[in-house]
DNA sequence: GATGAATGAGCTTTCATTCAT
DNA sequence: TATGAATGAAAGCTCATTCAT
């Protein structure tokens, strides 16, 4: 049974070792020019071992993405948890949102970034385009919204389009920093709470 | 002499051929689709022919990329021209670096999203890292915020923190609407306008 | 000792069970499309258990041929044992003989239609060509070749020669309806009857 | 104009080097082990040359029996503009037929004994079925048939049950012969000539 | 005796690129 | 200036096979 178990733990080890390296690649030399023998190359592997974890190509990268934003929404899960005033809620909210981009660069960059004629397969093998997975989060995102106005902490209004608006700027800062890592920005943390003032701002 | 001058024509006007062609594959199918066979199809000359006029593929998607780029600088220009207010200049100029993108989706998106490593011809072809063909339009940005703090239009700030944080929250909008394409947005129209207000607003 | 034997028939029951379903894939599929991963899938076992029954692919389907063979000339032994007259028992035979080939026709093919050079294991491994296992049904035809000179049902001729050509003809009567399964032949049965007749009469 | 032709000329004969190529290994190894990497490697280019002489593999494939086919109606069709006596003309396209699947084993063989599952994307490609390439010929050994008939050479009978019947057993005389290739056949001359004797004979 | 993990070789095909003409 | 022939590298994927457990 020892011995199941360990099993088990190992071949999750490599599913996602196979799944971080995929990550990385996919930021660093762009989704079209990733392959799975690179992938494999990069963990080690030979590049059939790649398949006895994930199907094919699609369901690899499905799975990424899948993987990733259960993570970013279990943070918001979190935040969520911690009691806070509405407004502050949204705004730590918001905050994390960049955070998890700025540490998941690769991951973030790959599900907003890559054009989905490029992922037919990926649709076809399952769970519909990449943001789908990302759903999750702008639902949390509009019920922060929702209650922020329902308790007047800010200005009553078309709640979607608030929702849809804020997630527009707050994805730009952090698509901007991710991809744009050579631009001679200044001080990140500055930037970011300088916007983020500005986008809670304009809410009021 | 006017044998001369005909040749140079005749060149530059394969040249412009070949990008045209080039422009419309991009914009259909996208980067990494778009072939040197598929171009050469379109304007009916040999593969080879290209090689002709541009060094490789990353020297024809560069030179592509500069001459759209240009296109984006000439309207703000003209908006400079139209003489307006500094603030409702800032405005129209937000409003077509938007409209810009919306037009040029496959053009906007290869030059924010494509990492420079997955391009080797392209930086080692010359002008540095992608986004620099977009520096002169930030540059008018900047200017045109600097414009509005002079008048008094919008309160007083770092220009440079400000424009940059004003481009991401810009950034977003365009790539959002540009990548997302089949994400229900609501009208993108009154999106867009709500979200300039946004971040208008959060400059007074 | 009861326990060696009940072992002993375990494991020559998972080597039936193994070229049982390898029979049926041949059969469905054709040689080439049939994979040592299909037939494990088929009984449910690992695709490592069949090289503990065999030494590779080869000496599988060396083993099919040889064991299905195997059965057309038990088929033949029967018909010598009915006793018949010898030219009604040659014919009789000619007839199971094709009727054997229309039953298994995979096997009949990849016997006569694999050239030994495509199975470097299958000669190796031991038995020579593959034809070799169907050399003991053609003595049997050489046999009632002989009788019926002996007994002058048939004309008097090489018994070699007579006896090889005959082999031809029936060859390319089961193999033409085994392969060319599609051709618009006339009723089989018919056009085997009819066959039958010339190439028995042709002895007269 | 004159380096158009030679071009021409040796493109053409790059064609049928590949398809020369192409036949000898499909009877060696066996339609399904033979690769274009293989094919490629014996006539020394590069795998990839291959694709600018035909659209894919199935195309190469069709090539082949059509041209193969082509070849042997040919023949055929000489044989009928000898003028000879119709029993003479059938028996010497009947042989013709024969020594036409010796000197082109490999095509022959192929074409009869390449499983049509095989070849999907063949018949997909085109021209149905492998043997229908085959039918002209056939079509010609009816016409001799019927001629015969006409002319009181052989019996009166169903001349599509004769026709059939007397391919299915020169079939087998070709088919045995290229591939049972180390089976002690006796002279192979004296062999043929028997057996036709016997199909001839068994007409009348 | 049986298995799961892993591999290496192989497949068809496409692409950017070169070079002699 | 323009081309056609050719190439080498790479892609996603499957398969027979091995081996430690």
């Amino acid at each position: 049974m020892g011995v199941a178990e360990r099993r088990a733990r190992e071949k999750d080890d490599l599913k996602k070792k196979i799944l971080n390296a995929a990550a990385e690649l996919f930021v660093e030399e762009g989704y079209e020019s990733v392959s799975m023998r690179k992938i494999a190359e990069r963990i080690e592997y030979a590049p059939s071992t790649i398949y006895l974890h994930f199907r094919d190509k699609a369901d690899l990268v499905g799975s990424l993405c899948t993987t990733t934003f259960a993570e970013l929404e279990q943070r918001l899960e979190e935040i969520v948890e911690q009691g806070l005033a509405p407004l502050e809620r949204l705004r730590k909210s918001l905050r994390a949102y960049i955070d998890f981009g700025l540490e998941h660069p690769s991951h973030y960059a790959f599900v907003f970034s890559t054009p989905s004629s490029a992922l037919q397969g990926v649709a076809a093998a399952g769970q519909g385009p990449l943001w789908a997975c990302g759903m999750g989060s702008f639902e949390r995102l509009r019920m922060g919204m929702q209650e922020c106005m329902a308790t007047g902490a800010i200005r009553e209004a078309d709640v979607e389009l608030v929702s849809q608006s804020t997630w527009l700027m707050m994805h730009g800062v952090t698509m901007g920093l991710v991809f744009e890592s050579d631009f001679p920005f200044l001080d990140r943390g500055k930037l970011i709470e300088h916007t983020l003032d500005r986008i809670i701002n304009s809410l009021r």
